[in-house]
This record gives C-alpha cells, structure tokens and sequence, in this order.
DNA sequence: CCAGACTTAAGAATGATTATAGTTGTGGAG
DNA sequence: CTCCACAACTATAATCATTCTTAAGTCTGG
C-alpha cells in the first residue's frame, strides 16, 4: 500500500528539483498535495488527495488541488490512470485485442498479437484476484499529431 | 476502420440472441444503436453514436444512447475502453510498471515484472504512430469482491 | 522588502451522465 | 389481427465532478 519512506523522500526531491528547474513556487500546498499522492500506492482521485492533504492543511481547497494535480502532470511528475479527461468510450469488438491510444488527441485503434494474448502474469497478481482479462496498453502520439506538430523541421 | 459486413452481420445475429435470451425487448433504437457500435473500430463516445444513429432515427435521445450502451456493457456485448465510469486518478509512481483493476470496485494496485517490461509489439504498431510507453492492464475481480459476492455458496 | 505568483472563498458555469414523468411501442395472449 | 401490460422511449430537469471568476489576502524567491 505505502510507497517506502526513502522511495518518498526521493520522489520529494525530485519534485522540488522540477519545480524548481521551471521556475515554478514551492508552496506548502503544493508540496502536500504532491507528498499525499507520492506517499500511497492506491491511485487516489482528487477528492481523495483534498481530504487527506486537508489533515495537514484546513484550509486548502478542493480547487487547488485539482490545479495542482494537473500542474504536476504537466510537468511529468504524476501520471494519470487511464484516459483522463475524457468521455467514456465503446468497444463491441469483443475477440482478444490490445490498444494503441494517442495522447494528443485520443485516437485509438485496435492492433492484435497472438504473442501478446498469451502473455504470463507473475503470480504475485493471482492473489490480488480474479482475472478476468489482459490486455496491452501503448501510450503515443499518432502520426497525425506527429505531423503537426513538427510542420516546419525538415532537417 | 471499418469491420467488415460479415463480421457486422455475425454480430448483430449475436445481439439479437442474446437479447431474447435475456428477455430484453428488440427495439429500432436498440438495433441501431448496437450496429452502429459493431459497425466502426473507433470506439465512439455515447455523444457520437448518438450523432450517428441520428441519421437513421432522427428522434432517438442521447439519454436512450446512454442507457442503451450501458444495457449492452452489462450484457457483455461491448465492453469500455479504458476506467468506466470513474473519476481521475493519479499516480506519482514513474517507475515502469502495470495495473490490477478491479471491475467491481475499481480497487487498482500496481505490479512489476521485468517479464512484461520487455514485451515485443507487433510491427504494425509501429506504424500507428511514435510510441512512449506500453503497460498491461489485468482486468479482474478484487479479493474483497469476490468475498462479498458469494457469501452463500460453499458447494 | 517587494512584485508577482498563488491561494482562498463563494459562486456560478460547463460538460458528461443520469433521473423523472408522461407517452409510445413491443411482444405475448386471445 | 387486435389488445394490453409494461418495458422502453423522449424531453426535460437534475446531478456530479471539474473548472472558471472575481476579489482579497498571503507567501515565495530574488
């Protein structure tokens, strides 16, 4: 569940190296809020993060966090789980298939392996529960985005 | 993009049994809706399937769209792309490392495996798009789901 | 110490999704 | 083929999470 005690300090670090490095404040809030997420292993939402960071601080409020969880996405220092910001999606393809989803603008398509389908968990996954599917995510930028966004590099 | 006619048909004919199966009424809307998923490989949001059945059924309400996919999730004939459902979350962990999510409760727990870290995608990924990142995702049910599901049964 | 970046507070706005209430249409019975 | 009960539909209003506004006060870093 907790992430360890060095594993933390490293993590805060790093954080203020960054933020640093950006020329971004180092405000308690924002040290809070990021120690709240590094400190746990569970993936807590936004109002998770405001009710924990709340205990140290009464006064924050939920709207910084949300602007600071964003902020320290941005700067890569947390990730989000799954497709974030984004509207729930539709799949009737229901044989084995794995995905390939652009981080710029949400193109996704299916791609299959029958290398990956027969991918082997470590056991230490058995006991968290039942299985009941796998499957590959890729994270990229699609040729599309590519395209835009470098228009005038030809080098 | 498109899923070929007889994959189409197959599925529609899949739809429609199980539909009587479970005793669940064959509406137009239904039947439209249900194609209209079956039909594309772009896994459309609600909003835009309601923009495509449109067409076909000018009167149709996004509200029916919505209820209407959810039917179809709970009936296993399609299924979300990425969290369902579900608020944002975030992770501050940057190592390379996979999800164990729970359906029932959407309880998420990271794993490690250097096994999986060295996955090799087909190359037809590669053409996609430039990749950044590839992890597995274990759809399940938690340990405490499962308990609290079966609190009959002991046969 | 100061400028400007940040935060708070309290609303209000947005956007996606869901509930309500009254109307319509499906599918089995006759 | 017609009728009826009730599932399902439409339209509208309500929710919920998230974001934006404004104004005033606070804190960071140079």
């Amino acid at each position: 569940m907790k992430t360890e005690k060095r594993e933390v300090e490293e993590r805060m670090t790093h954080f203020e190296t960054v933020l640093r490095r950006e020329g971004v404040k180092l405000t308690h809030q924002r040290m809070e809020i990021f120690r709240e997420v590094a400190r746990t292993g569970d993936h807590p939402d936004a109002e998770q993060v405001f009710q924990r960071v709340r205990k140290h601080l009464p006064t924050v409020s939920l709207d910084t966090v949300y602007r600071t969880l964003w902020l320290l996405n941005d700067l890569g220092l947390v990730t989000t789980l799954g497709s974030s910001r984004e509207r729930t999606r539709f799949d009737a393809n229901l044989s084995s298939h794995h995905h390939f989803v652009c981080e710029q603008c949400g193109f996704t398509r299916d791609f299959y392996s029958t290398e990956l389908d027969k991918i082997q968990l470590p056991d230490s996954v058995d006991s968290l529960g039942e299985i009941e599917a796998t499957h590959v995510e890729v994270r990229g930028v699609c040729r599309n985005c590519v395209e835009n966004q470098k228009p005038k590099t030809q080098s």
